[in-house]
DNA sequence: GACTGGCACTCGCTAGAGTCGAGTGCCAGG
DNA sequence: CCTGGCACTCGACTCTAGCGAGTGCCAGTC
């Protein structure tokens, strides 16, 4: 158990090294390459130790070592400082988001963004619709029995819904029925929303209540409840960078998860922005994922948390790096939300 | 140049073993496989001249043939019989496509069953915006200098952008300019608005008229003219049957060109419903696609096009099958969106 | 003239043998 | 506790040989 500091550098030069060169890294390579002070002979048996903790392998008898899943997780919690981004990718990402101007255009510039900047698989979940308050309701209709119910959320989200009416509806009903949703949910938080429909439903009386009881259906089940999530993906091509090395010749099971939203929502939802999230290879609840690392965090002005966004890559990856740009990136769009 | 029929039949004949069997495919089998009534001997100077005429190729000296991009041309034109779908695929194309509730619901529902149903990439286009017509225009106040511009059009498509005032502009106002453009523009087709926006402009005097020159270009500038589309893509993981076989070994183009929703528009934009569109191998505009097949059509209720859809594989892909699919599923999607 | 059987030839694929060398574990000595 | 030295391992690479699918060509037959 014991791992005194100079182990720790040899498991940190391990790391680097492999991250760098995508190959397994052996005694003399590491000392000539980082001042470690010691010879060869000297890491190879910290090596030993390290490899009987757990911490890296041997690909083959006589090759050098990699690190193992535990061993990157040792190297994130302990052994990693946050690289602070340069300025031009500082500069790469004001650029890049500034000009948006619609709540899908800022998505998808961001994740853009995350996969160039981190040459990987970047996912941005869109603001939660539970998280966000209704800025308005609209009603159109399409036809007699047909309305429209269009959502505006504070955060610029905007669904809407085909609501089927039990019977024909005169126009100035409908105008009531707008106004009288708008009354009471505008300006509530759309996880907060149930009872007050409720209220809604018993409140109206008359013609009115069999209209009002098919809009409060669909308000509370296909907003609320079911909580539509809507996400962006980008830089799928980034998982064919390092030749099939990594995934072990498999990119099948990983464009699989990817594609799956369920899925890709529990790899980036529910973090604070302030912290972030790094699951390492095996520590993936997702068994497709077991042979990537999930870097995420989430995002929203100040500590309230609108959605998730997150980079999905190789364990082997530069984690420093890594978590310094999806850090910046969600903060820079939390900010950039908050604005509107 | 002179092809008999028989000549025809070995082509046809190599063209399907090889899309069934992935190998390259030789005289003696072919005889064994399929009733030609011939020697192999025979086959082999049908073969010969094939080679010449650049149907078919040998990948090296000594082994069977496989089909060229012209063969699969010539084959895909001449030599194949669309197969009708089975019943079992029809059920699933319905079983599928009921139910859907949305439009972001029918074209996720769609591209989802494109690419099970020919296990290759699916693309497809929502309802062009430039083909719908405007059903309802919506201006929600944000701020006293900030609106919310919501445009529903007849597909189900509902856009909104975010319109800066010059000024703040009182409640009232905003309801008179939602008048306004709902009474000059509901019902046109969104090609078609730009001289009735223009009139709009023209006809407003007075305070109005700042808040509706914004408004207009907002209009035109972000609907009308950079014709927003919207494109949705599922399936990506099929690329990775055949094991690398296809697309020598590199899937990175591929994924990079079917991240660019421009390329995509291109591949799967303009084309009248009932005809199918295909573009085998090198006959691909966009390079990054040489490897690849795209079989694409447009979609609409009868004739009309709203938008288009295809699918994106190996050109060792089952054309009969896929064409067959493709051309269902478009018809089915049209009928849908019909409906509302 | 079209088809066929026969035959020599090509050449990618596979298996086995041999070599190389990076990397290791261990040990005795400082 | 560290180090230099040494024997050992084993994957990667190279080379060779043999196999066999498949071809092109030619002479013979219907």
């Amino acid at each position: 158990m014991g791992l005194d500091d100079r182990k720790l550098a040899v498991l940190r030069a391990i790391v680097e090294d492999y991250v760098a060169t995508q190959e397994p890294v052996g005694s003399k390579m590491l000392v000539e390459r980082h001042q470690l002070g010691v010879s060869p002979a000297t890491v190879r048996n910290d090596m030993a130790v390290l490899e009987e903790e757990g911490y890296i392998r041997q690909p083959h008898t006589s090759a050098g070592r990699v690190p193992t899943d535990r061993g990157y997780r040792l190297f994130v919690d302990r052994l990693s400082r946050v690289k602070p981004l340069t300025p031009a990718e500082r500069r790469a990402i004001e650029r890049f988001l500034v000009g948006a101007v619609d709540l899908d255009d800022v998505v998808h510039r961001t994740v853009r963004l995350l996969a160039q900047l981190t040459r990987q698989v970047a996912v941005v979940q869109y603001p939660s619709l539970a998280r966000s308050s209704v800025r308005h309701l609209e009603l159109v209709p399409i036809s007699t029995t047909r309305l429209m119910l269009v959502m505006i959320a504070d955060t610029g989200r905007v669904e809407q819904r085909l609501v089927e009416l039990p019977g024909p509806i005169p126009p100035d009903d409908v105008i009531d029925l707008r106004q009288l949703v708008n009354e009471k949910l505008v300006g509530t938080r759309l996880a907060d929303t149930p009872p007050l429909v409720q209220a809604l439903v018993d409140e109206v009386s008359g013609e009115l209540r069999p209209a009002m009881i098919t809009l409060s259906t669909v308000l509370l089940e296909t907003l609320v409840e079911r909580h539509e999530e809507r996400i962006a993906l980008a830089g799928t091509a980034n998982l064919t960078r390092g030749g099939l090395l990594d995934f072990q010749g498999s990119l099948r099971p990983i464009l699989e998860a990817l594609e799956e939203e369920v899925v890709l929502l529990k790899l980036i939802g529910e973090v604070e922005p302030s912290a972030m999230r790094v699951r390492i290879g095996d520590e993936n609840e997702i068994d497709n994922l077991r042979a990537t690392s999930v870097v995420s965090t989430g995002y929203g002005p100040g500590v309230t948390i609108l959605g998730g966004l997150g980079v999905v890559g190789p364990t082997r990856m530069d984690y420093p790096s890594t978590i310094a740009t999806v850090r910046a990136v969600a903060r820079y769009v939390g900010d950039l939300l908050a604005q509107n």
